[in-house]
DNA sequence: AAAGAAAGTGGCGAAAAGTGGGAGAAAGTG
DNA sequence: CACTTTCTCCCACTTTTCGCCACTTTCTTT
């Protein structure tokens, strides 16, 4: 399970070192390829294989013949894209995925649960609850 | 579980001495892997790995495709870090966590019933009722 | 009160993580 | 087809981390 969050760069290159601890987290089932997403309020998802075959498979499962499904398909297998580690741990973000999500230099690593999210730092800010009040009555709402 | 109160200190390097009485309530003491939260009113709760597993299953449960329920589980999966006991038995607070609480050098250590929480001293006397009196109408109030 | 044991503290060195660069391959272009 | 440019893979160096060990202090027991 990821959690934590750390703040981590892009260098010149494009490349971005996941923090250790992350790392350390991944599943190494096959080698080190892992998926990575254009994913919601514009941030980018890193699955490894195992959870991302979970999802491909619900979305695998959508019917072809319905004219919304199949645009959800399509859209969905455009935006995604395998990433290698190379032999020091980072990874290569191309560039449409690095202007999708805004990202320059400075790049937030968020460990998500099951999966892996990268933030524009600014953009983080707007997608997190801040006030630890707002989110104790968010927790209060949702868990038992 | 845990109980009572000890005044502890940050090194240099920023590792805490868990308080002997703390650490031998700790269940499996073998690993000695604690989860480590920004919690509420700027403190960090420490949670053993039994009773963290527990709030885990709840936030995991959520809706990553509802934006308020993705929002939340993000807000609570980057707050939270593992930290390992090392062979003095002290754990080691990133920086971060350090900063979100306003740790410098003296630490309370608090036991807290299924968490321990670790405060600035300052803050701590903001967050406690200090007057027995004012303790006891309280107890009124809650307790039959 | 002394001695022993346990807890607390500090520091060093090995190992890992982070960072940069260069060479070779592949792709694009005239 | 040849030349240029971009991309990618890999190596090496620097920096930081953390695991371990040894010393000091405090508590407890006889």
């Amino acid at each position: 399970m990821f959690n934590s969050q750390y703040d981590s760069k892009l260098d010149p290159k494009g490349r971005l070192a996941l923090p250790a601890k992350i790392k350390a987290a991944i599943p190494q089932a096959n080698g080190m390829t892992l998926m990575l997403r254009m994913a919601e309020d514009k941030c980018l998802a890193l699955y490894p294989m195992v959870e991302y075959k979970k999802l491909e498979s619900q979305i695998k499962s959508l019917n072809i013949n319905n004219a919304e499904q199949r645009m959800l398909q399509r859209s969905f297998f455009n935006s995604i894209v395998e990433v290698e580690l190379d032999s020091a741990g980072r990874l290569l973000i191309p560039k449409l995925y690095q202007t999708y999500a805004s990202l320059e230099k400075d790049v937030v690593v968020v460990g998500m649960g099951t999966r892996i999210e990268l933030w524009n730092p600014e953009q983080y800010l707007k997608n997190i609850i801040v006030d630890t009040a707002d989110l104790s009555s968010l927790m209060e709402k949702y868990l038992s």
